[in-house]
DNA sequence: CATGAATGAGAGTTCATTCAT
DNA sequence: TATGAATGAACTCTCATTCAT
């Protein structure tokens, strides 16, 4: 269960679309949870609307009121986590953090819990890197845009040693991303914490001043 | 291309049948070298027998001389490209490098470099962490074995602070895996060694005694 | 014609998947039809899919609506004529008939004008005997088991002589098996009663008391 | 193991080329023994011709030196099973048998040890029956046919009471096919004279003048 | 005579999508 | 809006048969 299902935005943003009653917006979010488990269960192929319609406990041709086709909802589904990872490691962040080697050990730690939280989404975001839509790729070249402006905030404020480069941008995040499946899919139960300190250790002696 | 097709090895290891003549063999290593570039544009499912066997130049049925099946032929690439990965690093790493880091730049450099010659490869090797067959999934964690090795080593000769772990392995893999995405298949027109700069900084000073 | 297509019990015995409106009732009735012809004809192996749906009139996917596969189609049909079968054989021996003899010539009339009006069926009840699925088999066992009992309630009325073996319950099926072979299919010509009065005659003398 | 593979006629009339070398003939019998073994097991169908020369340790092309197809090598068998069948009963009549019941008992006895011996071969004489081509559904009328004539031996000679039918002889046949399929196959523990008696018991009442 | 690679028609099956009700 | 039957292209896989060596 992704939520609420699809956050308005996501929604109204093509991928799905828009219902105009109640009982509407209860199938269609049906229809959005039911996909997120069959999806991370099975991957965008083996996926079936079949499946997913029968999970939601609809009838087949009710998932063409609501999607366009297969790929509309998984592109609407993708838009959708990809939004609740953001808003996760957000939160975390508007709290007044301390330095930028703090706020990036706490996007680090919000990250991991979120993959401990939703295994399947995890499998869902990697997939979408690599399903033939472009447009379906922009979730990992967003997300080394964030962190690295958070890395120049940091720069600009003395904290980190210069010049930083959209290439530890990547770094970082290839780091977070493989923690995040070693750690937070493959071997959950280590403790957070411990993880998180050797992850920002090498991060803090790595770009400190 | 893959090279001169399958390894010797990887080809006698199951997955693909072994052919009684040369003629037999060539045929191999056509359909081998078809299904690099037809699994490393489309991926595994959007890759179809028809298609790979018609890049051949032989017939549907010629393909199961060789291949049980779709799947067959999918653990046979990854086999050998993970091979090949393993052998053009490794080449490297037998000239006596200097210290640990010396080393882990080097092997980076390796890697880039072949996932620049071999854009295709890179698909592939990630798609097989996520389609279903475990035994194809054992790619990273042999990867972080080896980099956790040279670690240790480098701990042992007091080079490295220690304590060495493995999470150290997983994060330096997952640096190299998104590096080599953004500027190995991305932007491969950014230079080797700038990129190497930044990465081998990072580990450097963030394992640095 | 298998009569009114598939009896409602075999239907929902799990070989084939229940329709849920009339259409869906009338497209799988279709289908069985045109199978009975099809395997009749034909044989289960030279059978296929494409055609019995071409012979239905409906388009190939249709089956899979129906049918999980070719197998379960046959199996449907077999429990359905073997129904028939004994149906047509129970209705004749429901009236009060005299003694044990003269049920059993009747039994063997049905039997006979059965084979006569669905040749194509015949081929498919003795096939079933021989196509894998050992499920598939148990029609001889059950015609057997229901001859032995008629034959047993003639000895307890000291109709016949005993003992009444299991092999008398086989060699009378034999011999209406295979007289149904000689003068239901490939010799229709020849009267009924004829036929009957022979295969009676030595049943008759051959268990008389 | 067919005795000794194709008899003579049975190879000559058509169905199989005709070796001219030692080295040939051995090959063409390790093809019809496998043939026999396969067929048996697997029936004509689910048979295939890359398995019988695997059996027989021969390469594939090898076969069609021996066989135009893999019907004519089905035919073949039949035919060399047939005779088998028919040398084995014809043995044992040639001894001075007393009166025709005493031949008639012998023959099944012969018969029912013949399938007890040839599990495998039951199955291909009865698929034989039901396989398209009509000249391979033989068999069952010749068996009938020589049936007759020894009754109508017995009629002549006083012994049975006439008139004799061709029916009789088709129910004859057909109960000692289904005890063979009985105690032969499915249940051969069970003694041969116990059938036999029970049997012939069935015939000699029935038909004794 | 023997080999085994090559062929390709044809089979069963799946499933995204359409549409009448 | 909801339903589920109908569609057919596309796919993987099999195997009898041909043929160059």
């Amino acid at each position: 269960m992704v939520g609420s299902g699809l956050s308005a935005t996501a929604a109204e943003e093509g991928a799905g679309k828009v219902p105009r009653t109640d009982r509407g917006r209860r199938t269609q979010r049906a229809l959005l949870d039911a996909a997120a488990a069959e999806f991370g269960e099975k991957g965008f192929h083996d996926s079936s609307i079949v499946s997913i319609t029968a999970r939601a406990g609809v009838a087949l041709g009710t998932f063409y009121t609501y999607f366009d086709s297969k790929e509309a909802l998984f592109r609407a589904l993708v838009g959708d986590i990809s939004d609740q990872v953001r808003a996760s490691v957000a939160d975390l962040l508007t709290e007044p953090a301390g330095d930028t080697l703090a706020r990036e050990r706490k996007a680090f730690v919000a990250f991991l819990a979120f993959a401990r939280e939703h295994k399947e989404l995890y499998r869902i975001i990697d997939e979408a890197e690599f399903v033939a839509n472009p447009e379906w790729r922009a979730h990992y070249e967003n997300a080394a845009q964030r962190i690295l402006e958070r890395l120049r905030e940091g720069e600009a404020k003395g904290e980190l040693a210069g010049p930083i480069d959209e290439a530890h941008a990547w770094a970082i995040m290839g780091m977070n991303v493989f923690l995040g499946l070693r750690y937070g899919v493959q071997q959950p139960e280590r403790p957070l914490d411990e993880v998180a300190a050797i992850a920002n250790g090498l991060i803090a002696r790595g770009l400190a001043r």
